[in-house]
DNA sequence: GTTGAGCGTT
């Protein structure tokens, strides 16, 4: 496919002007609001002629705006494309206003224009600190599905991500929104639908031998991350650069450490 | 069968 022009005007009596598609034939709405300041979408008689108005699908930032609005205040919307094509390359940030939005997008699945979403935070440039936040759950069985081991785990602190190799292998990985629940379950025992796991510290996978016993892992400074995976194998990501951070308690001398889990 | 897989500039 190559690049078309397809006539815009405002209203149906103005006059159109001709924008251009991307390779693929769509119409980025980027293109339509660099004419038409405001645009959000476009219609179009059905037929040609004297068809009904049909409204055109939001795509890209547009529909995830739309979606996530439901969960709080955005503060920005982002959609990765590659920069030839204008192709969305299915994955994107979102920032919200409110900590507390971000909680309740987090962690679950999202129906976002026919596709589902995960949401994550992201890898910070630091390399982020999800190890942390992450917990390595060994002597899986196949029996214990991903789902089995979020809500197992979710009594302990509210559960991000869950990851279950495939095909099968006798460990998981769990990762928690507080890097505190994460740290004080390493080192236990638990059963599981019946199966005794082994939860220790998730090492990145190459620095792992190398590491002095007791040492973090590298790149485990800094600011919380994570990310999300799209079926079909494209990833959705989610929160800014300085994404809201949990409230704090305020701090006097007599005032105990906020935390939210226990 | 106890350490995956993979991300933002324009």
């Amino acid at each position: 496919m190559s690049i078309e022009y397809v006539p815009v005007s405002e209203g149906e009596l103005d006059e159109p002007i001709e924008l251009p598609t991307e390779e693929d034939g769509a119409l980025l709405l980027s293109t339509v609001a660099a004419q038409f300041a405001g645009a959000s979408g476009l219609k179009y008689r059905a037929g040609g002629g004297g068809g009904r108005l049909r409204g055109l699908r939001l795509t890209g930032e547009d529909a995830v705006r739309d979606y996530f609005a439901a969960f709080g205040d955005l503060l920005m919307v982002q959609v990765k494309r590659d920069a030839k094509s204008g192709l969305s390359k299915g994955f994107g940030f979102v920032k919200f206003a409110s900590y507390e939005a971000q909680l309740r997008a987090l962690g679950r699945r999202h129906m976002i224009d026919g596709r589902w979403c995960d949401v994550r935070i992201p890898n910070g440039k630091d390399g982020g600190a999800a190890a942390h936040r992450k917990v390595f759950v060994g002597r899986c069985t196949e029996a214990l599905s991903a789902d089995d081991l979020r809500e197992y785990f979710a009594h302990f602190g509210q559960v991000t991500d869950v990851f279950v190799p495939r095909p099968f292998r006798a460990f998981s990985f769990v990762t928690f929104l507080e890097p505190e629940v994460a740290q004080s379950l390493c080192g236990q025992d638990h059963i599981i639908k019946g199966v005794s796991v082994n939860i220790s510290t998730a090492s990145p996978k190459r620095e792992r031998s190398a590491l002095p016993a007791g040492a973090l892992p590298p790149g485990s400074r800094g600011s919380l991350v994570g990310w999300g995976l799209l079926e079909g194998g494209r990833v959705f990501n989610w929160a800014g650069d300085a994404w809201p951070q949990p409230p704090q308690a305020p701090l006097h001398a007599d005032a105990k450490p906020y935390l939210k889990y226990e």
